[in-house]
DNA sequence: ACGAGCGCTTACAACGTTGTAGAAACCAGT
DNA sequence: ACTGGTTTCTACAACGTTGTAAGCGCTCGT
């Protein structure tokens, strides 16, 4: 059923290696020979065992993305662009499910199929910079906020200008109690930190006072946190007229949790959210965010690494910043 | 760097073989002999080289899933049921995003790394039984109802009965202009086919005359199509007073739609769904859905394909049917 | 007609692993 | 010490591919 270059080789009454060398697209085969070996490729179906391939030529042609959570929009839109991304480069990718958990992540950078893969992408919660320096093993692209001047190619977003812009933005509806949701105090909250960073930086520029009580922790990201959060203000007394949600999900919990509490988005309370996702234009409303370029850092995630398979292997770690835009909706219109 | 078996060998002065055989976890291995071993591996930092390991066994440990398309929330949440399913029979999964093209279909299930992996999990959208049979290649699990009776293994849910139940429920509610959106008259609509015929059965046992004009086509079942579904049956004066939408995002769309229209939901129009995403649980209002068991469905592709791999190599395809269940919320009250 | 040169093809070895078969070492029990 | 059986270890070959280097045969210029 499963036939090798020899059996083409018989067929086509040829060495093996020259079949191989048409496989391959190697110049000098006579036409005739040519034409005589693919007759017998297709006769019988051949196809390559990429297996041995790979022990011979050390290379794989499949490259990792591992997220933290598949089922988070997120991270589904952002593996959508990546596979399409590579799949430009001649890549397969194999996607990896950390669950944000250090172990998972440490598994993964060091090396998920060992040899199977030539190189990560990782979008790590957990693991740290110097986590991370100690399996300097795979060639590997970060994207996210985790790890600054890390010892890896890094993709990223001005986190703290998207966050101001968009607590501006609020600022300019005439909003002054605007809550921040999503702030996390551990060392796995960097995208946190640098939200909140340019949520205080926005306030402080239009003279507002910050408020810690308008600060919401939220231990994960979900939907439920968001809706949760929200309810703690409110029900706390903090009454605000405006809720900056650290993500998308977030912010659609919030939504839900306002829509029941008999608060009205936007006029009673504004609400903004991070990422664009699909989710947020078609919500009631819908939602007002910060939209980074998922298309741009999928793009540049594998061209870093592909330059880490190729000439670049040993230049010094880059950190390549993509574009945002704010994505202005029902839920804090212009 | 990378380390082989030999380098591991030398270290621990043995033969390549005895270190294979500790890797292995063989049983007749002197102790000290193990211990001696597993210091030169540990020191070493010695990974096994799959590519080789594969090559030698003609396993590569390694599945594919592939869906139409990744950031549809079914098939995230889907995908990430699989993958912790896999990863109990020590598979890692990748995954392919196949666009419900028959040509990526085709291409996914005739093997996408070719020899790179020893199973697929496929979820086909424009792929016949025809089609499939013709690629028995690879050892295949079906999800969902694109091939009834196909050439392989096949888990799906019971998609007239849950079509059926939800729109009786419809009934239960007092309402008789019930649409139903999401229909296609391709033979890539299958699963659309089947929600059809369990809506059309609920009506006869309810005594309420089909009504063509309330059945909306949907091209594909994204949140815009619901939304454009809606706009059309409300503007060309077809008033329903419910809406069955073949999946969740047609429905969210729907719901979206009708808002805008400044119909109330579910006191005008009661919505329901079907899939049960993560989304419904959080729009506004919540969303009556079916909710098939998604957990078990990926379960039992897993299983059906081990057993494929393992001692079922030979046995006739088997059909599995998953349970599902009304989740009733306030698009559709109880 | 002959050798140089080139185009085309091939044999061989190697990539790192494991199955097979058998050798070597060990352990009683006589 | 010797046998028989078991445990522990090893040499060798093979998985399917491609790089290397060399071989063959053709063309062409003289």
């Amino acid at each position: 059923m499963r036939h090798r270059l020899k059996d083409v080789a018989e067929r086509a009454g040829v060495s093996v290696k020259t079949v191989s060398n048409v496989v391959n697209g190697y110049q000098h085969v006579r036409a005739d020979t040519r034409a005589r070996v693919e007759e017998a490729i297709a006769a019988l179906n051949y196809r390559p065992n990429l297996s041995a391939r790979n022990l011979r030529k050390g290379r794989t042609g499949v490259i990792a993305l591992a997220v933290p959570e598949l089922d988070i929009p997120y991270f589904a839109e952002l593996a959508r662009h990546v596979v399409t991304a590579a799949a430009d480069q001649g890549w397969t990718v194999l996607i990896d499910q950390t669950g944000g958990g250090s172990e998972q992540e440490r598994k993964a950078a060091s090396g998920i199929g060992d040899h199977m893969i030539d190189g990560l992408i990782l979008s790590p919660l957990a693991l740290s910079a110097d986590d991370l320096a100690a399996l300097a093993g795979l060639p590997m692209v970060l994207l996210g906020e985790r790890v600054d001047h890390g010892p890896a190619d890094h993709v990223m977003i001005d986190n703290v200008a998207a966050a101001r812009e968009v607590t501006a933005h609020l600022i300019g509806l005439g909003r002054r109690r605007i809550a921040a949701i999503g702030s996390q105090r551990t060392p796995e909250g960097a995208s946190a930190r640098l939200r909140l960073a340019g949520y205080t930086a926005a306030l402080a520029e239009a003279g507002i006072a910050y408020d810690d009580r308008l600060v919401a922790p939220a231990p994960a990201w979900h939907r439920a946190d968001g809706a949760a959060a929200v309810r703690n203000l409110v029900t706390s007394g903090v009454r605000p007229d405006a809720v900056f949600c650290f993500n998308d999900t977030l912010a659609l919990g919030a939504l839900r949790a306002l829509h029941e509490m008999g608060l009205r988005v936007p006029e009673d309370v504004a609400v903004a959210g991070f990422d664009d996702i699909e989710d947020g234009r078609f919500s009631i409303p819908t939602l007002t965010t910060v939209a980074p370029d998922k298309e741009r850092i999928a793009r540049l995630a594998v061209e870093l690494l592909a330059g880490r398979l190729g000439p670049d292997r040993d230049s010094p770690p880059r950190e390549l910043v993509a574009p945002h835009h704010l994505a202005l909706r029902e839920s804090a219109p212009l």
